[in-house]
Order: structure tokens, then sequence, then C-alpha cells
DNA sequence: TCGGCTACCTGAACACCGTTCAGGTGAACG
DNA sequence: CGTTCACCTGAACGGTGTTCAGGTAGCCGA
């Protein structure tokens, strides 16, 4: 009992790990956290809201500095490091909901337009490399060894 | 009555640019063609399969050929002309539904890793342009005259 | 002309979903 | 000791995607 907000955003992560993005409802995040789904509302004002704060922890420690190639990198790391973590930040970010911070920095650090565009590509492809990776593993399709070479060579087209 | 699959893709698409993404259900798709719900599930597996049959329909005119700034801009105006257009080619691609063709065309007329950092580039600028016009348009947020240009920017950065 | 096949559809149900709201309960605080 | 307030319950509302047995109309071969 007594949960926070932040108690509720870990459970979601929690969940979110456990049966991905598609599954992760409200109803089962309450359950995870031992309490009634209305109980949630108490903390967060709508899923989307949630969401935003799941994206806003996911990158949370992702340090933004001048060496834009490790910064990207890095943040291709934080959102690998949790399942369907790109797809939760690209819908967050949609909304311009919890990455604002991260996309400021960016901008501080170099060229907006290059901030803008790293950014959509660091998330783009991060989404397509978990998504390939979470088809092939159901066999759906072949598995492609060149998803991180890949990930390098188009920052570096952008970095150039 | 006598319904094809073209329909089915056909009112779909009618009611997207209608209620919008979030609001497009099977059902609302099933009284726009005047039948039932079940009907649907005769043309096509499941809601997932026809995202994929709309996002085909969305850039299925869209010419490939060696100038790549052109194409990204017809690639653009294609998502464009529909509500919620780019978020849907983004969610089927995603998946590997319906615009492989396109991706491959891109693949074919340049260097591989240029054709995925494009096509990255153009869905995700696309996709963030129509959700700010949206957010925009209900006076959530301040409207940016500068989309079109800092699209036409990162086009610049990628394919330098 | 008749029988059967098939494309298309209905009606009803199942198991969920996000969200709201009135009300309860317990701990902290003046 | 009384009150306030954070946190929670229980029940409901109006949706959602999907399944399935069954019906009906038109074409096609015999």
């Amino acid at each position: 009992m007594a949960n926070t907000v932040e108690d509720v955003v870990s459970g979601a992560l929690r969940v979110l790990d456990a049966y991905g993005l598609e599954f992760s409802s409200m109803r089962r995040v309450a359950a995870e956290l031992g309490v009634r789904p209305s109980a949630l509302y108490h903390h967060v004002a709508d899923k989307q809201t949630l969401l935003g704060l799941m994206a806003a922890r996911i990158v949370a420690d992702v340090r933004v500095d001048a060496d834009l190639h490790a910064t990207a990198h890095r943040l291709r790391a934080a959102m690998e490091s949790v399942r369907d973590g790109a797809e939760v930040v690209a819908t967050a970010s949609a909304f311009r909901l919890g990455v604002s911070d991260l996309q400021a920095a960016l901008a501080e650090r170099s060229d907006p337009d290059v901030a803008r565009t790293l950014f959509l590509y660091v998330v783009g492809h991060t989404q397509a490399s978990q998504l390939h990776r979470q088809a092939a593993g159901l066999g759906i399709v072949a598995a492609d060894p060149d998803l991180d070479a890949s990930f390098d060579r188009g920052l570096g087209i952008i970095l150039r």
C-alpha cells in the first residue's frame, strides 16, 4: 500500500518488460501493484501521461554532451534496455511528453536541424530494430545480424 | 452489399480521414460500409492487417526514382494527404507490412544505408509534423511555421 | 433445370479495455 | 481529539477486437 507516482511508473515498467507494450494495460499495472485499477488515477491523469512518465524514466540517465556520436549510442542503449523501450519513447515524444528535456539538450549542443534529424533517426532505427528482433524471435522473419552496424553507418551519414 | 477487400480499405481510409487513427475502430469501418463488424473478418485477418493494407494504399502511387530528394518529398506528400497518414505508415512499416516494396525500391536506387536512414527520417518527421499540427489546432501548443523548411534541411543533411 | 459450392453477411457472445465516481480507511498534524 | 488528506475500494459505463454457428444469394457444372 501507500504507493507513489514513482511506484506506479516502476510497476508499469515491470509490466512493460514482462508483457510488451501491446499488452500493458492499466489493469495489469494495477494488479502488479496489488491495487484496483481505479487507484492508478489518483497518481496519474490517464494512460498517455503514464506512458510519458515511463519514457522520461527510460531516457533519464542519458548524458548529452558534445560528442553526438557517443550520445546517440547512449540514447539507443537506454531504449534497448527495456522491452519496446523505443516504441514507448516514440509514442511519448510524438505527444511531446517525457523527452523534451533531452531534445532541448541535444539542440543546445549542435545545429537544431542536426539535433532533430538525429533524434528522429535514433528513435526510429531503434524502434525498427526492436520490432524486427521480436518478429525474428517468433520466426516470422529472418534475424538481421547487421542491425548494430547499420545503426552506426546511418549515424555517420547524418553526423558527417 | 458485396464488398471486396478494396472496399474495406477504402471505407477504412474514409473513417481515418473523418475520425483520426485513435478513433478508427473496426466497428466504425463496418458502420461506414453498412455492415456488421464481423463481416470485416471475411476480408481481412485482423485490424493490423487492415492497417497494413491502408499503408500500402497511401504510398501506392509514390514514384521512386534516382532523384532521392524529390522522391522523399513525394513520399511525404502522400502521407500528408491523409489524416494521420504518417502514423499509419510508421505503425505498418514497423510490422513490416504494406511498405516493403517502397523500401526495396529505395534501397535499389541508392546506398542501402542511405535508403534506410532516409525512410526513417521522412516517416518520422512527417509523423511529428502531423501530430504537432493536430496539437496546435487544439491550442495545446503554438503552431510551428518552420515545419516544411525544417523537413527540407534535414533532407539536405542526409543526402549531402 | 437442379444441386452444390462459395462469397458474403448476420447475431450473439466472450473477454477484455480506459475511465469515472461516490464512498471508505488510516495515518499525520494542529 | 478532531480534521484533513493521501490512498484506496467497488461498481459501473460505454466502448473495444475477435470468434463462431448459421443464413442467403448468385454462379457453375451436370
